[in-house]
RNA sequence: GUGCCUGUAGCUCAAUCGGAUAGAGCGUUGGCCUCCGGAGCCAAAGGUUGGGGGUUCAAGUCCCCCCAGGCACACCA
């Protein structure tokens, strides 16, 4: 339950009056119509009961208004084949606009501070994070922040795949490298990094410690580079996600689980509950028995683990904390991943169900109205660091933001940049900078305490309407992991915003009409700023 | 070949876990503003929701079959 929430106020109302008919156990289905003359709110469940009750869809509606309470409505009606229409009244809008400016408006307590992880991005740390698997960070942490705004404990991890043959191979690149910046002349290894960035981190190393690290014997030497670029290459990446304003909670190191134990462990357990077999000198997983299409390879036939084996102890470890709900959003490329670890975790016992994968498109990038060309080896840019550069925070968090993640994302980089209104960054943020001009004005002091009945005219009404739907919009995109219902929405707001700022003028009114107005954009602003919030864009107070 | 995602206005995309007449922005066309603002507002035109069946009071949405595009199908991570 939720004061704010108008579908809630409605649930509620209906819930009483089908009480009183008798009816207890109705799912109650609260919408917001499609244009007003079909009311403010409106409710399908006349036609729902209607085969439970054995009556027509229309009279079930007329019973259940003659035991709703009319006091907020200006009317109620039966429309279409059966669909009941509420009008509220003006003293209702400004009750629920006024719920705008209180602390927690749009917050709800569902998940009553439990705790939910959020795995996110979880590149390996041999590059710089690019711009297609970039798509993850922004979406990783509004969805963090939507959960949050519904009340649950967030913890934001990145998993870091610091051991293996790629990692191998960076500690090599690292080290020839650093022979090269101390004037060395080798050559990298055909598997090795080509990047520049390899050659900055050596050069800043060298000044540090100078030829030490070439001294040390082979296996020393090897640790040392895989160790050192890991972590600088970990350094890195959480520089430019801190630029992005996210902020990882855990750097889970694959590394941590060789010294604990718990990849032989999850091996082991996986082993006494009969699930694994040899063949081919490699240890396989019967998935097949969980319904999986085929099996996997546990350990390869050199011995070593495979990346599926130790993420399924990884995420045993996930489990073993207690959180009440895990999401782990991945690139479309890795839906392949999907099936071995929900077989894996179910046959170690684990709740399935409490893990969500959820997966994300690929990102196209468009300039000058023809597509970027993504290859690492072409001169264009690829990388989130460059993409912020390129068109700052705001922009790259929105525009990645703004579309389903279960569409592709064509990214046009012109339009991000652009500072006109068919940017809808801009369109958006601009509207908070109309709001935040008005109440700075010299002339805006004291008018707000003048009381009202409720708002008037259609673009005051059509304002305080989009306004009072922000805690359900909130609790919508949580549940679907849905940032970009949140841009939707607040691009309706903003429109509604500008359309009243258009025809209405606050300033210089009489008392009641400038305070009512007043109301309105002082409670725009509260939740345009909201929304930027959780989108992890700025609100500029001018532009 | 198998699995997953996508297909909606000229373009980019929405559409409340099945709801009413499928909506926005851009672009096009035509209007409005001596304003707290032009990075603006209003309006019009633009649709067989890829195609075909099915389920029901109701389908862009769910099921089945096609068509097209993308991504995966390793002893890589």
């Amino acid at each position: 339950m939720n004061e704010h929430s108008v579908k809630n106020f409605l649930e509620v109302n209906i819930q009483n009056a089908l009480e009183k008919m008798g009816v207890f156990d109705a799912r109650v289905e609260v919408i917001r119509p499609d244009t007003p003359d079909h009311g403010d709110l409106s409710t399908n469940v006349a036609m729902t009961l209607s085969k439970q009750l054995r009556k027509a869809p229309r009279m079930i509606a007329e019973e259940l208004i003659s035991h709703t309470d009319p006091s907020p409505f200006d009317k109620v009606e039966i429309a279409g084949p059966g669909f009941v229409n509420f009008y509220f009244n003006q003293a209702m809008f400004k009750r629920f606009v006024e719920f705008c400016e209180k602390p927690g408006f749009g917050r709800w307590d569902v998940g009553q501070s439990q705790p939910m992880q959020v795995e996110f991005v979880s590149a390996n740390p041999t590059g710089p994070v690019t711009v297609a698997n970039g798509r993850g960070a922004p979406l990783g942490d509004s969805i963090s922040r939507l959960l949050e705004w519904i009340g649950y404990k967030v913890d934001r991890e990145f998993y870091v795949n610091d051991r293996g043959a790629k990692i191998g191979h960076l500690g090599k690149s690292l080290e020839i490298r650093y022979r090269q910046a101390g004037g060395e002349s080798c050559e990298l290894p055909e598997e090795g990094y080509p990047g520049e960035y390899l050659l900055d981190i050596a050069k800043e190393m060298r000044a540090e410690l100078g030829n030490k690290p070439l001294e040390m014997n082979d296996d020393a030497r090897n640790e040392f580079f895989r160790t050192e670029a890991v972590a600088r290459m970990i350094a890195w990446q959480r520089k430019v996600f801190e630029d992005f304003g996210i902020v990882f909670d855990r750097w889970f190191l694959e590394t941590s689980m060789v010294e604990s134990g718990e990849i032989d462990q999850a091996i082991k357990d996986l082993d006494s509950k009969g699930f694994l077999y040899k063949e081919d000198g490699a240890v396989w997983m019967k998935s097949t028995e969980l319904g999986d299409d085929k099996d996997f390879v546990i350990i390869k036939s050199n011995g070593d683990p495979t990346y599926t084996a130790t993420d399924i102890a990884y995420h045993r470890n996930k489990f073993a904390r207690g959180y009440v709900h895990m999401i782990n959003l991945m690139g479309a490329d890795h839906h392949g991943h999907t099936g071995p670890m929900y077989a894996g975790l179910e046959a170690l016992g684990y709740d399935k169900n409490k893990l969500e994968f959820h997966l994300y498109q690929l990102v196209h990038l468009f300039r000058d109205g023809k597509q970027v060309k993504m290859s690492k080896s072409s001169g264009e840019f690829v990388t989130l660091e460059e993409l912020l550069e390129e068109v700052g925070k705001d922009a790259a968090r929105y525009f990645y933001l703004m579309r389903s993640s279960d569409t592709h994302l064509n990214f046009d980089l012109d339009l991000a940049k652009k500072k006109t209104m068919e940017n809808p960054v801009y369109y958006v943020q601009y509207a908070h900078v109309r709001c935040c001009a008005i109440m700075d004005d010299e002339r805006a002091a004291g008018i707000a305490d003048v009381d009202f009945a409720g708002f008037e005219g259609d673009a005051e009404v059509g304002l305080a309407r989009e306004l009072m739907w922000f805690p359900d919009e909130v609790r919508q995109a949580a549940t679907m992991r849905a940032p970009n219902r949140i841009c939707s929405y607040a691009e309706r707001l903003a429109a509604a915003f500008h359309s009243f700022y258009h025809d209405c003028r606050v300033l210089g009114e009489e008392d009641i009409v400038a305070a009512r107005r007043m109301k309105l954009v002082s409670s725009t602003r509260a939740v345009l700023k909201s929304c930027l919030e959780i989108l992890g864009v700025s609100a500029p107070e001018r532009m």
